[in-house]
DNA sequence: AAAATTTCTTAACCTAGTTCATTCTGAAAA
DNA sequence: TTTTCAGAATGAACTAGGTTAAGAAATTTT
């Protein structure tokens, strides 16, 4: 439970003061999570930004029909909420779940505003975070809107690498926006082609 | 060539003083461009941030095979650029291109940097574009891997109902994902389903 | 206003990916 | 050690969407 993966974090954009640490670190919650249990789920108002410092959270979307689709895997290092639900405090349609057993820091809009209007680096912080989110997400609509499923696949194991072999087959089919069986086939063919060695 | 749609269009975000204003605007430049004409090409450093006066830009892709991907349409009021390359002045793989004579402003890095160091308040604005950019874009993913062509069209329709009956199809196509072919079948089908008044 | 080019439509055929049903695997309970 | 249960694999039948090609319509250019 200490700051040092968070800090770490956050200084990748810009230095940071020692006030400016102290300010926001000071307004940081840790909260343990169980395995399966909802931080945020539809309906509700997305309250908190929240920070994976272990652990791994998904920030998914639920049809009518009740199939699941992933618009972001939130693992160790990774800052995760439904940003305009959050900013504009609307109830969101969508949830946030912990896949496993997680540690998170969180921090609530009013002590992110406060920090905003104290300490306005951190809105550079902020937009630059927002800014790599952007990019990663261009990225992946490009992949989306062009590719087969199995370059999704190929890119999803180049982007997760540390997911790939951690989360179940069916969470990743619900990332890339394909059925898991068809990943199931796609997976094997990979692994035929490349041959396994004895 | 008034800043009248560009301040507006920021202010939208916060409100800003005639200091800021006339700080931000003095750094604009003004150009007027033909239609096709490149304002970007892969290879190159995105060198500006571009608002959209008047007429409509696009960023897209090109693949090896020549196939053409859009990953955003700019009409009046639309900022576009490829941010990962503006930022780390980096080789852009995009392109940006003019649909339509257009009129344009733009800002250089090192004049929108010097405009975030002596006027913060343009990080907290930028963010915030940032943050819309990022929802929309966020919406188009689960679109993406959610949805039916003729979901993503009829979603297509509902976002820029300004430019459904401007862009060629082909272009809407490109926009979508799905080829001109079946887009032509799907509006063949709306419209048949809807029934045309005689 | 003719020529040239781009865009749209249609239709026959093709395939990547889905659906559904069944079996297999392995880890956790008990 | 057996039972349970979620996840993974397999395969057959199906369909959304792609491909190719050719002609018709619309726009741009001259």
């Amino acid at each position: 439970m200490n700051h040092e993966q968070i800090i770490k974090n956050i200084s990748r954009w810009m230095a940071l003061s020692e006030a400016e640490i102290d300010f926001f670190t000071s307004r940081l919650t840790y909260r343990k999570i169980r395995r399966r249990q909802y931080l945020l789920q539809a309906g509700d108002v997305c309250r908190h930004y929240t920070f994976v410092n272990e652990g791994c959270l998904r920030l998914f979307h639920m049809g009518v029909n009740g199939v699941e689709h992933i618009l972001q895997f939130a693992p160790e290092d990774y800052w995760v909420a439904d940003i305009g639900s959050f900013y504009e405090e609307v109830p969101t349609s969508l949830h946030i779940e912990a896949l496993e057993p997680s540690e998170v820091w969180q921090i609530s809009k009013p002590d992110l505003t406060a920090t905003f209007v104290t300490h306005p680096g951190f809105d550079r912080v902020f937009r630059v975070m927002m800014e790599r989110a952007f990019i990663k997400l261009q990225k992946r609509v490009l992949l989306d809107i062009s590719a087969t499923a199995e370059e999704k696949y190929l890119a999803f194991v180049e982007n997760y690498p540390q997911l790939v072999n951690r989360m179940p087959q069916t969470q990743i089919a619900s990332f890339i926006g394909i059925t898991p069986e068809f990943l199931s086939k796609i997976r094997k063919n990979l692994s035929r082609r490349k041959g396994l060695p004895s």
